[in-house]
DNA sequence: GATGAATGAGACTTCATTCAT
DNA sequence: GATGAATGAAGTCTCATTCAT
């Protein structure tokens, strides 16, 4: 019962991302990576050049996936009260589940003069969702939905607190506690 | 003109607690920050036993001020609406004077296995905030100033907002921008 | 079209004599020898066990060839000037011929200690060669048609020049230029 | 009884000097250098930054006394023939006397590509003792001492001869074998 | 037979700590 | 008291070898 290459490269990725994400970049070595990833010690180098390849690629291989599903919410809904509490939720429930990668993107944002090719990968993927998110809250303006605010104060504010929340908590929520977060969340917003 | 004791340990702790914000723990070298200090190279060792005790230092010494500092409002105002508004901005203007100290708090925060006992330190501080921002919003809302709501997830989101704000960003904020912000984040706690 | 195991055999003996000979047995890599020689990465080990066999094939394989072409001059001839000058051009088309095997038998004879298999095999021909100049000066002496002086030192000149000639030059030397040097090595042998 | 920093560094460059003649550069590991210096692991490092400026500390720092020794002889003598046979002898006993040393040099001339800053260095003393005795040979030639041929060439022989005199052996010659090998070789000189 | 993925030994280098001055 | 020379532990990376396909 082998694994294949791509299940091996895989591993690696989500091994690495956890240690780095709890360890830090320089705290983490390449050792403990192969050993908990059941590689051996050069497979780590031959898979991803080198460790500051194995970052980078912690950050970027998932951030397509995670961006779409970040970004699954429509900026001129019908009912701005609905879609906003949905999406909140939904936001609260994606970051849960990847809180362990989000804590690898704060890493690499709060250093990001050491890791400026990852950070960059993190940086555009931020401003595209602040962006739809700006977008979501002028709409709701122009339709007298949402209070009048610069709406991209609000946006930072809200993915500061979707960051934030997880920052010093690598424990799971149970998913009723999630939705009470999102319920007030939602207030930053301003709806009326 | 010589520099005495205690300027020379404060000197070094300014320039650790730059160092070890912006490149990590890790990634900071005794000899930088003695060289950037103007210090002898053992010098840093001769004031402070290791690089670790350094660290701790570097959280612990400034945390008295910086929570004095933050705890600085009133749990039980007249004018909730007022006092709410006075604090935000306060807490904005005090985390934006301390974003390089905050960064270092995030870095501590986020490895907090690694760095158990400065987590510590800035555990107990974020927990001490958080109780006397609660105790406000109960206050609040028992005097039917602020609506419904779980305190602990509001004061959750609030400083999370504190936090989020200057992770990337080492700027500076004009005062009027800090201004603008802090009239923005208060939304999240249902004033009525 | 493709290659038969001999001449893939001679491909990577080729290659690898450049390669060791131009960066050193321990600068060369088996992966760089495979690239160059357009056979497949473990094909190399396949053919020569490991690295050590193939330097030492590297060296033993050419040189039959070579020896007996250096040896092609008579110890006793008719006309001595003649004779000498006829191999010393002989030598240098020959040496220049095979300047990189050269290089590579130098850099295996000045660490002889840590190459001692494939230095043994450089030693023995270099020796043979030695031996056929000295008993030709020697003849030479005899007939009254050399100066008197000790064959083996002038052996050993003779040799020391023509390894010295290409020891930092690899370009190419025009026909007319190795003649000229040629004529003029002629007079270590203090011909009459 | 403390060695000086000057005497410790002395050491590892005379250290380094001979593994890395006679077992090559990539051959020679720090820690055995550091070992036979009779120094730290480390302290290889803190005098000379790394391996590659080590190799050309090695190369550069003995040249300017080595280079001056090899050109104390007069260009323009009275009586060519008693300077050239001391300027023969003179050589013969300054490289056998630093035969560890050229071993390195030939290493580094052999493989100049990878080590070109060293071997500019030991290229520029080979071109600088060639030109002196070029400009000998020419003198000889113009006062009719010196039979007509290429000086170029001949001096090119005469260095050939010197490196390749020690080239595979690193014994000790007795200085009455050492004055009879400088005696064939002025031979090279045309000497009438 | 030919290939290249997997492996781990070993080298270079960095750097926190120690200690003599 | 302040300094920096000396040290060696530990990490990254390279690469020869092995072996399954």
């Amino acid at each position: 019962m082998k694994k294949t290459i791509e299940e091996k490269k895989k591993d690696i990725l989500v091994v690495a991302t956890k240690l780095f994400a709890e360890k830090g970049y320089e705290g983490t070595t390449m050792a403990e990576i192969a050993k908990l990833a059941n590689v051996g010690f050069g497979t780590v180098a031959t898979y991803y050049d080198n460790k500051e390849t194995l970052l980078y690629k912690c950050v970027e291989e998932p951030m397509t996936e995670f961006l779409e599903e970040a970004l699954r919410f429509d900026a001129q809904p019908n009912n701005y009260d609905e879609e906003i509490k949905k999406m909140t939720y939904h936001h609260i429930r994606l970051f849960h589940e990847n809180r362990i990668y989000l804590l690898l993107l704060i890493h690499v944002t709060s250093q990001w003069e050491k890791y400026l090719k990852p950070f960059l990968i993190a940086h555009e993927a931020t401003k595209a969702l602040a962006n739809k998110i700006e977008l979501l809250i002028q709409n709701g303006q122009n339709e007298g939905k949402i209070a009048e605010s610069d709406p991209n104060i609000i946006s930072n504010a809200y993915i500061s607190i979707l960051l934030g929340l997880f920052l010093a908590n690598t424990d799971c929520f149970s998913d009723s506690a999630l939705k009470l977060y999102a319920e007030n969340y939602t207030r930053l917003f301003g709806l009326r």
